[in-house]
DNA sequence: CGCCACATTGATTTGGGTCAAGCGACGTGG
DNA sequence: CCACGTCGCTTGACCCAAATCAATGTGGCG
């Protein structure tokens, strides 16, 4: 399988231009609503502060499949997740390929890129993601001013570390069947968060389980399909499933 | 099994204390000559700004076995290994383990405690091990005054992020032999990088490196026996062997 | 319609887990 | 000093979970 999209650029498009207010204006006023931005970086910026480096910050729809950035090319920005799934790959040299992370809202992705350091990994749109990108001169600028600004770094560095140690033993420790549990129970909990009415998981691809999981894509779906029999998941839709939570956990912790 | 050691302290010794100069003194001279510095923290500081910390970072001798911190404990320090290797263990509820990091001279661990979070691992000494015990007030104080102290922080974040990454596709992904081969080639680069002389590496138990590569105890035991019968290590006593660097590295590359 | 990508299911093989026995090194106590 | 128990390593026999190989199904789209 080829290494499908490239660096992204052409192909992302600009959020929503109405066209009637400037671009800067646009964007100062989408900086001052941002509901993202407690959870994230900029939370100690005033109104006008954020006005200042708002322009500079430009918001980006990434449709499903596009990268949002290479694991050679080392970006100049950061990336924090407005809407969508991320996900974080590791390509090995045989051309398989294993998920390390997932990153949805208020993650902050290519930290690594304020080091002058290479990503260790690839980051690929799985659903539709909207993302602010932030050139690091802005973060640079900021953080000369506002002290607290690296604080704020470290604690996203600090949630990278965490998610990596979480996902090897949740999804590298134990049997197929207890991984896929856990799993699902995760999404379950990131999606409940998000959306209040009766969360509904959207599912990634069959090989996109298997490369979280360590597994093959068949196994995936039997497993699937077997908790589909078992009454554990609910088909809502092609890629949407309803989850029984407290049964998934029973299986995800049982120590067989 | 029972959870071992509790938290260092009283088991702990001070290193070689001569008793006929300071204890302060004593410290002091060890910061300025130390081996270590330029790949850790206090790269930055001066002679004269060494000597005014030195006093409150002892150094510990651990004894392996023995637990540095654990996942509950939140310290109230940084460590910085000087010599030995330290694993990162995290405790599953059935009672097993599994290793998500190991840690040798350089390394910072415990960085958490700076955020005030607990760290989601438990540091046990693998053998013995030799470390500074950082208090957070030292770190901050300095980071007050010394800008590049967050930088150099950060960086420690990132070898942090980079190991688990790796970690993960290294040691969870493949087949076991693969995966031993990996870990055996690696072992080597360590070891070989700080010892001179023919390089032959200290191999952990075969519980520890089931809990690494999440395999049993008799995988591994019968995998390395399996390496020793096709001449792919070569064993010199009863924890150290020699390796076939190259032909590990075929195997730890291959695609079956 | 027919193509293509993806999901499902089956048949078969195999890698690795499990259970169990034997073995050498070490420390402790008689 | 040797007998004994303990602990970690090795090895074997057996079995099951998951990989592999392969066929069929299904939905979307030009």
């Amino acid at each position: 399988m080829s290494r499908m999209g490239q660096l992204a650029g052409p192909s992302m498009q600009k959020c929503s231009s109405t066209a009637r207010q400037s671009e800067a204006g646009r964007r100062a006023q989408r900086c001052r609503e941002c509901t993202v931005r407690q959870n994230a970086l900029f939370v100690g910026l005033s109104p006008s502060e954020l006005d200042e480096i708002a322009p500079a910050v430009p918001d980006l729809v990434v449709p499903a499949g596009e990268t949002l950035y290479d694991a050679e090319t080392h970006a100049d920005a950061l990336f924090i997740v407005r809407r969508g799934v991320v996900k974080l790959v590791n390509y090995l040299p045989d051309g398989s390929y294993r998920i390390v992370r997932l990153a949805r809202r208020t993650d902050v992705l290519a930290l690594e890129t304020l080091l002058g350091e290479p990503c260790d990994h690839t980051a690929e749109a799985l659903t539709e993601v909207e993302v602010c990108r932030v050139p690091i001169s802005v973060v640079r600028t900021v953080m000369e001013r506002q002290a607290w600004l690296s604080t704020r770094m470290i604690h996203h560095w600090h949630l990278a570390v965490q998610k990596a140690h979480g996902w090897l033993t949740h999804y590298a420790t134990g049997g197929a069947r207890q991984r896929m549990a856990r799993l699902l129970a995760d999404l379950h909990d990131e999606c409940a968060s998000a959306e209040s009415p009766r969360p509904a998981v959207e599912l990634p691809s069959r090989d996109d389980v298997g490369a979280i999981l360590g597994i093959t894509k068949e196994t995936a779906s039997r497993l699937i399909s077997d908790f589909r029999r078992s009454g554990l998941v609910n088909k809502v839709d092609a890629r949407r499933v309803e989850v029984d939570r407290m049964r998934l956990e029973e299986i995800a912790g049982s120590d067989g």
